[in-house]
DNA sequence: GAGTTTGAAACT
DNA sequence: CAGTTTCAAACTC
């Protein structure tokens, strides 16, 4: 392996095992507390992981605060299909928060393949560059100690990482997986990935670990607007060949990445719009709200779309500026909130028992949980089996049956408090029933 | 296909 | 923050 990380990073924050292109799942850990998360974060940073690694031990592994970089932890998921989605969770213990460049923990983002049509997100931050934040700038949990990205390159699959207190993009980047990347998406990007250092080097393919991408306007970089879009048409437009310096979180080498963007195609699936009064530009559009622009729809004077660039990215403003994580995809980001013993925003449904597609839950495959504010909530673990085994029991023959028991009192003079024992006793017999077949 | 219901978004 | 209105999708007939 090649020499790295120097004096002001961890070297352990390296030996993560290789990505490779073979699925591995997500490994999902529950922690009660965010303190608890960060201890365990940390002792897997620290944590070799790979008996061949040639990087040497530090001195004090585990005591972050000795370097100059940001803790970083990601786990990786990537799919076999080269053309795919995977999905990249980053925690970092001491994002700021209070800076415009925190991001959405709660995002399971997942980077679109190269058939994609790049979103709202993707097209975040043009001057970073060749990368393109997929998520929000969305506030953290309440102890605000992560924080999370995704950035796409290539209109394909370059790397997931994150912003770390400078403004920097520190992704992990394994020479390997680019190498397999470049072979297996040659056929969608136009420009190579090039990985060279400050001179222009390439460099060698063990050189893996964890990479800073700096902004390639030195300018722009740092002020933390993410709120600011571009449309696929100027990206088309615009990045036919973008470059973006790559260096090592020790700052002595650097990667050169060019880009190609497919900016009309639309892998999401999603039903055309209707939209009538909103313009599309209002949340109200499902095809706004998904973060694309309207195409075969049967909307009215619609305005998600090119020719009206300008409105629209006042409108994609508008709503970020009532609401962050507006554009942020619900089930992903409750998936993923809740793998991590957090919540998200949840349902308020009151009228559809949380059993129809009017239920953001139910419509997402998601159990409702205690973060829902929903009124007679059947989207839950058993009790809406029960709801399903109750409606298919049949009510007039439980009813049937009571009427029997009281009936057979009232031959049997029964006193009342006996009769309404019998009636209650039976009517606890088909309860039995229904529970045992949960 | 028209009308109604529903819940989120937007507004006050 | 709560209440109301607007909106478009889901649903019903």
């Amino acid at each position: 392996m090649a020499e790295r990380g120097g004096a002001n990073i961890c070297p352990h924050v390296h030996s993560f095992p290789p990505l490779t292109r073979e699925k591995t799942r997500l490994k999902r850990v529950s922690f009660t507390t965010m303190s608890s998360l960060m201890n365990e974060l940390n002792a897997q940073q620290c944590r070799p992981t790979s008996p061949d690694s040639e990087t040497p031990p530090p001195t004090d592994p585990c005591t972050h605060t000795a370097y100059d970089v940001p803790e970083f932890y990601t786990e990786v998921s990537v799919p076999m299909a080269p053309s795919t989605d995977f999905s990249v969770f980053s925690i970092h213990p001491h994002q700021d928060m209070s800076s415009a460049a925190a991001l959405d923990p709660f995002n399971n983002s997942t980077i679109q393949s190269p058939l994609s049509q790049p979103t709202y997100a993707e097209c975040l931050k043009p001057q970073l560059g060749q990368h393109y934040l997929l998520t929000g700038p969305t506030p953290g949990p309440s102890d605000g100690s992560s924080a999370a990205a995704m950035w796409i390159s290539e209109g394909t699959y370059l790397s997931g990482g994150m912003v770390d207190s400078h403004q920097h993009v520190v992704v992990d980047v394994d020479s390997q997986w680019i190498e397999r990347g470049l072979i297996e998406t040659s056929s969608h990007v136009t420009h190579q990935v090039l990985c060279e250092d400050g001179r222009g080097s390439q460099l060698p393919p063990s050189q893996t670990g964890y990479w800073t991408l700096v902004p390639n306007d030195g300018v722009s970089a740092g002020k933390g607007d993410h709120n600011i879009f571009e449309t696929p048409h100027q990206l088309q437009l615009a990045s036919s060949r973008h470059e973006g310096r790559v260096q090592t979180a020790d700052g002595r080498s650097a990667a050169l990445v060019h880009r190609a963007v497919r900016p009309d195609c639309d892998f999401r699936p999603r039903k055309a719009c209707h939209c009538t009064r909103s313009r599309c530009l209002k949340l109200y559009c499902d095809c706004f709200s998904s973060g694309v622009m309207c195409s075969s729809c049967n909307c009215i004077n619609c305005h998600n779309n090119i020719e009206n660039e300008s409105q629209r990215r006042e409108a994609i403003k508008s709503c970020l500026g009532r609401n962050p994580s507006a554009f942020r995809s619900r089930s992903a980001a409750q998936k993923f909130a809740e793998s991590r013993g957090w919540h998200g925003k949840g349902c308020s449904c009151r009228h559809s028992g949380c059993l129809k597609k009017y239920c953001d839950c139910y419509e997402a495959n998601i159990k409702c949980t205690s973060s829902c504010r929903c009124v007679g909530c059947c989207n839950y673990d058993n009790l809406g089996r029960a709801a399903e085994l109750a409606s298919t029991v049949k009510v007039e023959t439980v009813c049937q049956s009571l009427l029997a028991q009281a009936l057979h009192a009232e031959r049997r003079s029964l006193s009342a408090a006996a009769a309404e024992r019998l009636i209650l006793e039976q009517f606890g017999h088909h309860l039995a029933q229904i529970v045992k077949k949960l």
